[in-house]
DNA sequence: AGCACGCCGACT
DNA sequence: GTCGGCGTGCTC
């Protein structure tokens, strides 16, 4: 017997269930409006004394009796959340143990959803000509007949240089005319005929191999591989030329703001447009209209950050993740998800092409192309552009005086490419001046009030910074604990320190300081990057913001101040991400015809992962690291999750942990194990103790609904809370 | 999440 | 006798 089919169309007083943002966890049912409503329609319906916003997710249960039932206030004017979109967020929610309406809410962070669309007044050349002609009525007219489409009062003031008088005068002859548009206009076309740069024979052959996937349509998942300068950005802007050429649109997934404006140009150069942008910097005016845009095909293209992927798209048809291995997909508060997983999950519902590019690839994509999953593309290294030479400085032999942080090895490196007006890095990945502030006298080491993160000096504005909270405070001039004047001292090296030593070291030299909290905007940060490219700075201090993607023709060396930083701590990918982030920042050496040298500071150059980057044995370190992980069981072999309970109080929070530790029947049914309870890694944060418990499964094991009955078992009150972290990125 | 209802201490 | 503290529970 056929199932019926599950109606998407409901009549006036229809019993129809629907999704809330509000944290309810399930449907509610209501009736249809007068008019009828469809699936997926956006409404506004009555909850208690509210009025809420939802989305129809279906027919009703049946579970609550007719007479209760309220009916939907109003359908509102937007786009109906597509089966696609719908079936993702609940696959989405199971997947990562998120609330449905939670999840929902990621999919409605638009302002103004309810508003009826805003209009704006735009200025065309009307019928009549005026009835004497003056310069400045002159300049308007000739303004609205080079712009393509009207503009609105300002554009044409500035346009054509005169007051508002003069358009007001031509208006009243009927010289120019006014229109009314919604003032969500569709993005610019974006044109996949204009061309790129030329592309080399295996960029050529990799955009054509992309390019077949979108033209075959539906899903796949490809790895696009290849170095720093390989030109792995042309190459998949040849998939988006596709997607958009067959009128579907592209996502592409950027790890960093920052990145963003150098990306839009070269989206530009490429298309003859720029895209529409999506990130928590845009104001609600450009919010709403990139929603809306999307979801009306009115933005062939959106470039983003991971929530992009919630944006309700007519037609996906790509989506490429950028820097893929990058951790800054993960999000790590709120609703906890990887936005690459994610991609990857949309873009099966969705029926579009995934594009995982990196130089480093995370070793669960490096797995999944291995088991099949994922195909793979890799591109050579551009002709000309040579990874750098590769050498350890073995601080153990240098003999630095405490305090100091340049060996003498690197120095000397320094000043021999700053004599060959050439560039070198120094790199530290610690914001900030100094990690530590210790009192001389007492001992003390000056904390957050709010966490357990230790206070980091920001000399540069004159105060202690967790790197945890946020929280600030002036940095005092005596000890806080025993009161003794100028006993504090900076212990350990960050970016600022480092720049000053730089400085006493090579007076001459021009320095340059990048790190993200030194730049009030992504624009001031851009500019000071195009200055370094061109060769404004013969020094340049960085943090790992000099890792993403940027580039520096004129740099030939790269020091890493601590190889060693990344390898301490009990971190999982602790190895995988010093491997990562040590090539892409030797990357930065040497492009064109000047070949580059990487010298890394270590106190360990026989630690696997150093011997590894030194030998440039990429596919060794690979297999070593997934032979590791494959034995212990662990990610991407096996499945983790974290599940983080916190409160005002430890005790209370301790004791949750204790009692889910021995009800840990459901897991042991499928063979998982219960770490903990044990202080997370960060045991304090804005003031809540928090401690976590880590849950071990065999890769098939069916995790999910393993972890909701076991966590079923237990009641968390307020102030308690849990979150559940399903593969877990960072164990700090 | 809100916003009700509801059951015990200090006020007119 | 009443105002109001915020604990518990419901919203179709």
């Amino acid at each position: 017997m056929s199932k019926a089919p599950i109606p998407d169309a409901f009549p006036e007083g229809a019993r129809i269930a629907v999704l809330t943002t509000q944290p309810l966890g399930r449907p509610l049912d209501y009736r249809a409006p007068a008019g009828g409503l469809r699936a997926g329609a956006f409404v506004e319906v009555p909850l208690g004394p509210r009025k809420v916003l939802g989305v129809v997710w279906g027919p009703g249960t049946g579970e609550v009796a007719a007479g209760k039932l309220r009916s939907v206030l109003r359908v509102l004017d937007a786009a109906p959340m597509r089966p696609e979109l719908r079936a993702f967020l609940e696959r989405a929610a199971d997947y990562t143990l998120t609330p449905l309406p939670a999840m929902l809410r990621l999919a409605t962070r638009a302002p103004g959803l309810g508003d009826p669309p805003a209009m704006r007044r735009l200025f065309v050349a009307g019928e009549r000509a005026p009835t004497r002609m003056t310069d400045a009525r002159a300049r308007v007219l000739d303004a609205l007949e080079a712009a393509t489409s009207g503009l609105t009062l300002a554009e044409l003031t500035e346009a054509a240089g005169v007051s508002a008088s003069v358009v007001k005068g031509l208006v009243a002859q009927g010289a120019v005319a006014e229109i009314e548009t919604p003032r969500d206009a569709p993005f610019p076309r974006l044109d996949p005929e204009v061309r790129g740069k030329p592309l080399s024979a295996d960029q050529a052959a990799a955009a054509e191999a992309l390019r077949a996937g979108v033209a075959a349509g539906g899903y796949a998942t490809t790895l696009l591989k290849g170095v720093t300068g390989s030109g792995k950005t042309e190459v998949y802007l040849e998939a988006v030329a596709e997607c958009l050429a067959r009128g579907r649109q592209a996502l592409v997934l950027l790890p960093e703001i920052a990145l963003t404006a150098e990306f839009l140009d070269r989206v530009e150069a490429r298309f003859g447009a720029r895209p529409a942008e999506w990130h928590s910097g845009l104001t609600m005016t450009e919010r709403r209209r990139v929603w809306r845009m999307t979801g009306e095909g009115g933005a062939q293209m959106v470039v983003g950050a991971r929530s992009a992927l919630f944006l309700p798209f007519a037609d996906l048809g790509l989506v490429i993740v950028d820097e893929e291995h990058d951790s800054s997909y993960k999000q790590e508060e709120g609703v906890l998800y990887n936005a690459r997983d994610m991609s990857v999950l949309r873009a099966a519902h969705a029926g579009a092409q995934v594009v995982l590019a990196s130089a480093t690839p995370s070793l669960e994509t490096w797995a999944n192309v291995e088991a099949g999953k994922y195909d793979r593309l890799e591109l050579a290294a551009r002709f000309g552009a040579v990874l750098p030479e590769m050498r350890a400085i073995d601080m153990r032999a240098e003999g630095l005086p405490a305090g100091r942080w340049i060996s003498e090895t690197l120095a000397r490196a320094v000043e021999t490419r700053i004599a060959a007006g050439e560039q070198a890095l120094l790199f530290i990945n610690r914001r900030g001046y100094a990690p530590v502030t210790l009192c001389r006298a007492c001992g003390h080491q000056i904390a957050c009030p709010d966490c357990d993160a230790r206070l980091v000096e920001h000399r540069f504005l004159k105060r202690l910074v967790c790197h945890q909270c946020g929280e600030s405070i002036p940095t005092p001039a005596a000890c806080p604990e025993c009161g003794k004047e100028e006993s504090l001292a900076a212990i350990g090296p960050g970016v600022e320190r480092l720049a000053e030593e730089a400085q006493a070291r090579f007076p001459e030299a021009r320095l340059a300081v990048l790190s993200s909290d030194l730049f009030a905007s992504a624009r001031a940060l851009k500019a000071e990057i195009a200055a370094i490219a061109e060769g404004g700075a013969d020094i340049v201090i960085g943090t790992q913001l000099v890792a993403k993607g940027h580039n520096f023709p004129l740099l030939t060396l790269v020091g890493v101040i601590d190889a060693d930083l990344a390898l301490h701590g009990s971190d999982l990918r602790a190895a995988e991400r010093t491997f990562q982030l040590m090539r892409q920042v030797a990357g930065r050496a040497g492009r064109k015809e000047k070949p580059g040298v990487a010298m890394l500071q270590t106190h360990q150059p026989d630690h696997p992962v150093i011997r590894a980057i030194l030998a440039g044995d990429e596919e060794g370190f690979w297999r070593a690291e997934a032979a590791a992980r494959q034995a212990t069981g662990m990610p991407p072999y096996g499945r983790l999750a974290g599940i983080i309970l916190s409160g005002p109080e430890p005790e209370p929070v301790f004791q949750l942990g204790q009692a889910l530790a021995r009800a840990d029947g459901p897991l042991r049914r499928i063979g998982a194990e219960v770490w903990g309870p044990a202080p997370a890694p960060i045991a304090r944060i804005r003031g809540r103790h928090r401690v976590r418990l880590l849950v071990k499964a065999a890769k098939g094991a069916p995790l999910q609904p393993a972890l909701s009955e076991w966590l079923a078992q237990v009641e968390v009150k307020a102030p308690l809370r849990l979150a559940v972290d399903i593969d877990p990125q960072s164990f700090f």
